[in-house]
DNA sequence: GCGGAAGTTTAGCCTGAGCTAACTATTTTG
DNA sequence: CAAAATAGTTAGCTCAGGCTAAACTTCCGC
């Protein structure tokens, strides 16, 4: 028989971990590196508190650091990056379709993105593509509204 | 003119306030009164940090705590149980009409339910009603599940 | 190539929220 | 009603993840 596909352990990371890593691969994405200076400014968090937890995702295997360098992420780490800027996008695209205010909108997203499993992603992201190609029935939803 | 209406100030709580609160109430709904053992096998942590955390949610106003005694909500503890247990029925009809893993499903429940706006809730509750009263598309959307 | 600006790191501190161990109070039961 | 069982509290710890201030490194314009 094939062997059992193993269910990838979901190793589970904190809310903060997982912010740096997305925060990290976005940067990284769109030029190419990331610095400290400009993390900081997205997460919103001091620089020394940036450093700080650098140093902590190099011992723990998700970046590779050299000091006053730059950053880059390992295998790990941009599975990690890249799974919560696909949650971040699904959540985004859905709340936005049913046009709610940007801002609360990413103030939600920044806080669920950390606590959907793979299953309810699945769940979400049918449901974001039904209404993408379902445009009487999220007029309808947008009426309730109101 | 009518005075303009006081935007609710969502004054945010942490996670895991919200969770004593909601426990707190869901206990009180359910047997009339909380005790301290029973909120820590429900939210699965030590009596001690429940006794540590009741003394504090009732400095800030949210319960009427009496040593050795039991615990009672004030109004604004009450709201704020409330609010979150909404929140967490709300999450839970959706995922679970999509069949996932009950296990799962208050996993993420109880993650998500401290990162939804009002606004969102809106979105979300319209999206399990719809649901719920149009079987053909949970049906359509559940096997592009499979 | 030097000096200041910008970026980075270190040190030391704080708070929230958990834990265990030991103690105290209350309730149940023989 | 005494003592055992159950419930609740206190003290003292720990750890994650923030912060500021000060020191250090790198980069850039002159
Ligand atoms: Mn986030
Ligand atoms: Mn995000
Ligand atoms: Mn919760
Ligand atoms: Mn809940």
């Amino acid at each position: 028989m094939p062997t059992k596909r193993q269910e990838t352990t979901a190793h589970v990371h904190s809310p903060a971990i997982e912010d740096y890593l997305e925060q990290i691969h976005n940067l990284i994405e769109a030029k190419g590196y990331a610095r400290v200076v400009d993390i900081a400014k997205n997460l919103r968090i001091s620089q020394a508190s940036v450093t700080n937890m650098i140093q902590r995702l190099d011992a723990e295997g998700y970046v590779i650091y050299e000091r006053y360098r730059g950053v880059i992420m390992t295998d790990a780490g941009r599975k990690i990056g890249q799974e919560i800027a696909r949650r971040h996008e699904v959540l985004t695209r859905l709340l936005a379709s049913f046009g709610l205010d940007p801002q609360t909108v990413h103030e939600d997203v920044e806080g669920m993105e950390h606590h959907i499993s793979r299953q309810t992603l699945e769940v979400l992201t049918l449901l974001m593509e039904e209404l993408e190609g379902n445009p009487e029935l999220l007029m309808k939803l947008k009426r309730q509204l109101g």
